[in-house]
DNA sequence: AGATATTATCTCGCCGAGCGAGATAATAGG
DNA sequence: CCTATTATCTCGCTCGGCGAGATAATATCT
């Protein structure tokens, strides 16, 4: 009946990883008064920061998934918490930039620091073969996951 | 100024895919009457489901992180909309047994087939060496993500 | 057996995240 | 200038999820 070869294994592995992770997200939100929203968001503009892209009440809000109403109140939220600080963009005045406390960066740090640790500790054990195929199929899940529904296929279901 | 070698690229790579993860999910959920919550729920159900571990309304409620009121608001929810239904255990007639209906296995399936399909593509273009180190990094990962947070290291962050 | 503790789920009342609709302010184009 | 567009904010509301506690079924201890 159906053998459906090492692929499918992998596929839930990952699943399983994302749902874990979700996990983690909350529990870390619930015991620093926020919402797991609000750890994504931190996240985002981490990124932001890192890749140098300027960030934008607008474009956060997109990022997360909220309309603009939902995105103010994130927005008040975090700042009221400490986390981020608004300033109206100079070029132009509609714009509101945002940018993380060190406290914030803290934060996001002791999130993730630890796990961060892991992983890479756990690379260090692999060969530049071994990292070149992970790093490969997760850019390649990630393009997958970007990309809208369309194809479903006739695979075999589990 | 810190090299800091190719493990923290695939870490930001992994953690870009669980955000991207989660965003699918919200969307799915929301063009299908349900909140992310529900799409989760189904999830881990559906994982019991392929497992053989008896799903009762408390283990689901642990799984998501939520407290009985929300978890029996969820069920119903679920009820409601024909995904799931409810029995009352006979050996322990505390309990309540879940087992998702049909309907919700082909949701779930248009919910997360195509990436299935995606990803196992990708796959069959690694050979086995290559999906063994894939596994084996989804494998310590999860499980580092899974442990308890403890030990931070003085890692350098970025 | 009968009293008590424990476990599994549900009910009630409340808070607040996020939505829709629309206001306000700044920039761009005719 | 007058209008269209863009970026953010305000208001009112719905409903997911929490805390507290009720209820029912099962274990445990004399």
């Amino acid at each position: 009946m159906a053998e459906q070869g090492p692929e499918r294994e992998i596929v839930h592995l990952l699943r399983k990883v994302t749902v874990e992770f979700g996990l983690r997200q909350a529990e870390f939100a619930a015991r620093n008064g926020m919402h797991p929203t609000d750890v994504r968001a931190l996240i985002c503009l981490l990124d932001a920061g890192r890749s140098g892209t300027g960030a934008t009440a607008g474009r956060l809000g997109a990022e997360l998934g909220l309309n603009s109403a939902g995105t103010t109140s994130l927005i008040d939220r975090l700042e009221r918490l400490g986390h981020l600080t608004r300033t109206r963009d100079a070029r132009d005045r509609r714009r509101v930039l945002l940018s993380v406390t060190p406290q914030a960066v803290e934060l996001g740090w002791a999130a993730f620091g630890p796990m961060i640790g892991s992983a890479e500790a756990l690379l260090r054990g692999f060969d530049e073969v071994e990292v070149a195929a992970v790093r490969r199929f997760l850019l390649g899940f990630h393009a997958a996951v970007s990309a809208k529904p369309d194809q479903a296929g006739g695979t075999d279901r589990s």
